[in-house]
DNA sequence: ACACGCAATGTTATCGGCAACATCCTTGGT
DNA sequence: ACCAAGGATGTTGCCGATAACATTGCGTGT
């Protein structure tokens, strides 16, 4: 029998909790049963025993209870008070200082356990005028590389015991951005960061007065700085490499938006490497990062393309491009080689599976983070690795077929 | 092509704040953050003298320029010397109280443009004892799912005048969870969303005390609550149907991981409306979301199915699946049929394109905020119309083969 | 024994706003 | 013209922490 009977807690409950503390019974596990391979017996059970009326709207549609004011929260001075010091000896202990002695140190300790002390980081910003906060804007969370940098920045941030405030916006907007960074900077921030760089990113940044150390994350930096070990000085060539190999000689790009510069960074690229071969470009379709968009650069072609491979900005417009030709009659990888740039989890199930180049994200949001506390703390950064991009051949790039 | 010079602003005042504290470092567990020497050499910087450009960190190896010093930021104090008019004065300018008189409401104005004035939160939440700050919680940012809504909580906490803390996690670590919301709790938050919902998560958050409003957004609420409109009640049911029309009676689901509520509100949809139309269900196969669980629960099966249809339980695991079963030589939609559940903006490139429910998770995520702001506001929720789940019809499911 | 010095702790000021209360200046009614 | 009422504005204290300065107490050199 299945006991999926799932007693979910409606807020109301933890409100309940909260205010009553009321033991609230906790989740049954048993659910954990459906793994049984096969079948799933039919529950009998009405889905909620004891909760008879219907909730019209999602997430319980009660009343807020007014919650009776928790107690307020134990300040220094409340600990003090309690352990019979002065203030700033809880404060002192909270930071570590050393000379206190072994009995009054004690006595500190207690009343903090008592009292459940935690402290108030708002007041300390405000006298320290330092936070530990960072403020980072990105844009479509959606995707999987802007995505992957921000839980990575996350991650990091918490690790150095930052938090990331994460602003999700139209980095396409000059507006947006305006306002977010508006909204932000009055919090206390220790720094700034871009996620995503676009144009107007950028410029805004450029424009703005920070009295914070700020840092724009780019994959697309390494066209410009020369970097050694980016998308566009490995990732790339050994794509095109790959493909030349292959027996490619000319070839089709899907590019992203050009106002991204990653986007720019992956053209350049590959028009740098096309050249350097001695290899032909049969064009650059605009497009901008979607499966849509590359689905529609090939369906809109009047004729197929005379490229023997195509190499697409990232693996969603890859995954358009190829249903397009597929819908043309074209084999991937026999008449024409299909790759894309970033591997995202779903690209080993494409159909062909996606030869793509690896990119990894999240050490790339890492990489910024610990850069920005660098700055903002005057150290030197955390030596961060970050793997090269990497090569990933699957099925969908094959022997170039020649007439 | 551009110039990507990164102005970074320098941060003198900061600075000279740090180097005054000098502690060794110390851990305090409570904080979870380290001190450490401020170590500052007064602009004759070159910070890595002896390391040519070889940059080993992505984004740029510029190091910051050291910009005239901003002034530190205006505060009302200034302004209402600026003015010639009391601190006060400003603030209540500033809140927009209606009786001040015309000239000196211009001086103020002036006063304040000149100074470029923004008010800082931090301050003003540290008196009110109230912020605008609201403490998300998410995993799994780079699946469609929960990056949109974080993105539509984010948007919707934006307009409101909050501020999202989107913390992302492992939502399945209670550790993780625990430390998290220890973390964010520090700060001055108005309220803490959880935005992916699973047993650890619901746990943590009844046996952490909050004195703050909570809420935890979940779609899944929707099996037991019995709303009306949530993708257990109209989704999987017009998914089914559909099939059902289309003649199919013997069905397969690969489940999500059982840990999540929505997963297991999928699962439980699935029966419910099998048996309701005297269905048959081949078994549920267990998954993770993934592309990759999907594909496998399929290969792994000793032979194929028997069921016509398979209901995976998200778009992800569709595409994994439907992977393993053409390489196996079954034909979609011919032999058998998949659907999919979310409708991510990738789906109609499958191939074939997949039926799929879509789901607006974007809403989901601004209806969470809006309850919860309507929580710590003690006001009503603005009304939020979340669009039902719709159905999808796409190319990966057609009449069942009949023997 | 006395001053000195440092260690341990206490006291006061401060961060930038907000709120309560105080004060001054208009008005208007008579 | 006078006073009350209220409108406009100024003053003071507080939020919870940190920082600077002040005080106590004890050991030690001479």
């Amino acid at each position: 029998m299945l006991p999926i009977t799932l007693r979910v807690k409606s807020q109301f409950d933890i409100v309940m909790q909260i205010t009553s503390q009321r033991l609230g019974r906790s989740i049954d596990r048993r659910v954990g049963m459906v793994e049984r391979a096969g079948r799933l017996e039919p529950r009998t059970d009405a889905p909620s025993p004891g909760r008879p009326s219907a909730d019209p709207v999602p997430g319980t549609g009660r009343n807020p209870v007014p919650r009776p004011v928790p107690a307020k929260a134990a300040t220094i001075y409340d600990v003090a008070q309690a352990a019979g010091v002065s203030h700033q000896t809880v404060s002192r202990f909270l930071k570590g200082f050393a000379g206190i002695r072994p009995e009054t140190r004690e006595k500190v300790e207690r009343a903090l356990d008592e009292l459940d002390y935690r402290p108030n980081l708002t007041a300390r910003s405000l006298k320290s005028g330092r936070s530990h906060r960072i403020g980072a804007l990105t844009h479509e969370l959606s995707n999987v590389g802007p995505s992957r940098v921000a839980e990575g920045a996350s991650a990091a941030a918490r690790e150095c015991g930052y938090v990331l405030d994460l602003v999700s916006l139209d980095a396409r907007s000059a507006g947006e951005i305006e306002r977010s960074l508006d909204l932000i900077t009055q919090h206390e921030l220790a720094g700034v960061l871009a996620l995503s760089s676009t144009d107007e990113m950028t410029r805004a940044f450029e424009t703005t007065e920070f009295r914070v150390p700020v840092f724009i994350d780019a994959e697309s930096d390494d066209a410009v700085t020369g970097r050694r070990s980016g998308l566009a000085q490995v990732g790339i060539p050994a794509l095109i490499d790959h493909l030349a190999e292959l027996g490619h000689r000319s070839f089709l790009h899907i590019a992203g938006p050009p106002m991204w510069r990653a986007a720019r960074n992956r053209i350049l690229a590959y028009d740098r490497e096309l050249e350097a071969r001695g290899l032909h470009s049969a064009g650059v379709l605009p497009g901008d990062w979607s499966a849509r968009s590359g689905y529609e650069a090939i369906a809109a072609l009047p004729r197929l393309p005379e490229a023997t491979a195509i190499v697409a900005a990232n693996d969603q417009t890859a995954l358009g491009a190829m249903l397009a030709l597929k819908e043309r009659g074209v084999r991937i990888p026999e008449d024409i080689s299909v790759v894309g740039i970033d591997d995202i989890p779903e690209s080993p199930y494409f159909d062909p599976p996606l030869t793509t180049v690896h990119i990894d994200f999240e050490m790339q949001g890492r990489a910024s983070v610990y850069r920005l506390i660098a700055q903002i703390e005057h150290a030197e950064s955390r030596p961060v690795v970050v793997p090269p991009p990497r090569l990933v051949v699957r099925r969908s790039s094959g022997p170039a077929a020649h007439a």
